[in-house]
DNA sequence: CCGCATTTGGACAGCGCTATCCTGAGTGGC
DNA sequence: GCCACTCAGGATAGCGCTGTCCAAATGCGG
């Protein structure tokens, strides 16, 4: 009877020794041979893969994450869940990484730069692999933790201005150019009095405010009153709310463009509730195309925003970098769609 | 000059031997100074404090987990993300246990029994400290992939029947009354026909729809036309189309319960399109009051579900049991609220 | 004052994997 | 035919922490 050792302890788990014993070659060529990452003789390789399907070994991710320095998770960091469009990123990106064998760690930052640091802080605790994380403004702190941690990371929605040369990896659209183009889509229409109704107020929203400065200063009819700015959070009411405020104060405005769809889904149902003919009297437009605004009354109209799509590329480009390919290009610009209905 | 070892691998880490030596103590006792895990000298712990302050240390998650057979994981199953109710659960589970320091990993199952099992079985890899996962029916070997793994789980969202005698612990509420009490509230404002209409057909679904049948039938109401049943994903267009369906199909039919407020929500703005008065002609009420139901028109009759209460209360009941602490009761019952709005 | 139970610090040996160095066999050039 | 050089397998030694056993110290009843 084969006593156990003193300090034994067991844990029942199929080990690469076993695998080794099984294929007649030493625990070191099992793990070469399963993770390729030197040569080994293809009949040895088959004779370790015959054992390891065997036994149904399976490596144990905390034991590779310690010799290695480098655990199998990739920590994503975005700004909300209550925003859909981050959902729709997070979705994406969860299933790409999932596929190419890593675990996403979320974190969810609340528009707040400490936190994010915070958050960051954390995760990087757990030796990720790689970084998914929304946007490129970030506190200096959060900044020079990603630089030194040294792990592969990409930044999801934004792209870097033209000028501004950055070294760092990129999916996204231009927010900016979004904004323009919905605006002269307005202006298009003959709209000449065009509010923009922002909330939440974060980069990216701040960047389609830029856009639609620039496509009315373009058209001459740039005018600072026409902007509303708000910094609570995005929701339907509070797109009713800014509706009717700019209604009472500025019945001269013929059109609105509000930062996200949720706020302007809001807007068309106070414009409903308050019986103002939307797009006679008034048109509403919104960002992001997000679920029901093609079945609001009128359909919105908005910019359709790739955000499974940034989320699937980002997360793809994050595992080639992983694997130490480098990028043919560091920033993938994926463009917007805008998706006219029946409220402009 | 202390030439580093032969095989020294430096990682820059400040390790629980470091501590020790600041604080003149033996590493297993900073060890158990720091988990509290058995009795140490106040004073030690107190040095032991004060140089891992000092050092900033943090423990490395790997080498815990590696040692410990345990890691600081709690693996969150969810069927969904592109369900708001489970997006809300989602936030609060993770903010809660991430309170209480553990790390939550996110998978999505989209209904898929075969898909929940793989998901489970590549999260027990992790040796996760705890689960959270949604419902309580499951294929037979989740359920034993469960039981075999020893890890503490809390099921969230339902409960189970009265009779079925349920070893397993469990935050939520009860689908079938609410349906109950919903379908009661619309046969007291006089309606007799009324229909459900469900979709995704989860269990969660199906118990409202029991609670529907019990109360009609306690009324003496029921007839099977008024079911109706379809298996596509919840959304606003298909709430829409269903609208739709039912009127054509069945006009006698006075109130609509629509087994999720997004389907209630399209099919509101079907009527606005149709013209269709909303209560007079035909009531409409959903379930769960998702964001942006308190804004349409009319605002929609719904049934408030403790989500974000249930996913932080089964956050914490897991903390707890995770703590090895025993739980009082194993299954709490959160509630719900009847939101009676303009549409019925 | 002694024997026994209880408490608390520490030594030791892993947890399962991989980085690093080493060795022996196989190449090619002169 | 010898030497430098590449190549692939293996031995060794950790990665940073905790489970387990041990031993010294303490408390206490008789």
């Amino acid at each position: 009877m084969p006593t156990p050792a003193k300090h034994h302890r067991a844990t029942g788990r199929v080990t690469l020794n076993d695998v080794a014993h099984a294929a007649g070659v030493s625990p070191i060529t099992v793990s070469r041979a399963l993770r390729g990452e030197r040569a080994v003789d293809p009949a040895l390789v088959e004779r370790v893969l015959e054992a390891s399907n065997k036994l149904g070994y399976v490596p144990d991710p905390a034991a590779r994450a310690l010799a290695s320095q480098r655990s199998n998770h990739v920590a994503v960091l975005i700004p909300k869940l209550s925003n859909n469009l981050f959902v729709d990123l997070l979705d994406a990106a969860q299933q790409t990484l999932r596929a190419g064998g890593f675990q996403a760690l979320v974190g969810v930052t609340h528009y707040d730069d400490g936190q994010e640091e915070q958050l960051l802080r954390e995760q990087l605790l757990h030796r990720p692999a790689g970084l998914l994380i929304t946007g490129l403004n970030h506190n200096a702190a959060t900044r020079a933790l990603i630089a030194r941690s040294q792990v592969p990371c990409v930044h999801l929605m934004d792209l870097p201005d033209a000028g501004q040369a950055e070294p760092t990896y990129c999916v996204g659209f231009r927010q900016n150019e979004a904004g323009a183009a919905l605006t002269r889509h307005l202006l298009a229409t003959g709209r000449r009095r065009i509010a923009f109704a922002g909330a939440q107020l974060d980069p990216r929203v701040m960047q389609r405010l830029y856009g639609w400065r620039s496509a009315l200063q373009e058209a001459g009819c740039y005018e600072p009153t026409l902007e509303w700015l708000n910094p609570a959070s995005s929701s339907l009411a509070l797109g009713g709310v800014m509706f009717e405020q700019i209604m009472g104060q500025t019945p001269a405005v013929d059109a609105i463009f509000f930062c996200n769809d949720d706020l302007a889904q809001g807007a068309l149902l106070a414009a409903l509730r308050l019986k103002i003919d939307v797009p006679a009297r008034i048109a509403i437009a919104g960002f992001n195309d997000l679920t029901g605004s093609d079945q609001m009354l009128p359909p919105l109209t908005s910019v359709r925003t790739p955000r499974a799509q940034i989320g699937e590329a980002g997360a793809n480009m994050l595992l080639a970098l992983m694997r130490g390919e480098t990028q043919a290009q560091s920033c993938v610009d994926l463009g917007f769609e805008l998706v006219q209905r029946g409220s402009t």
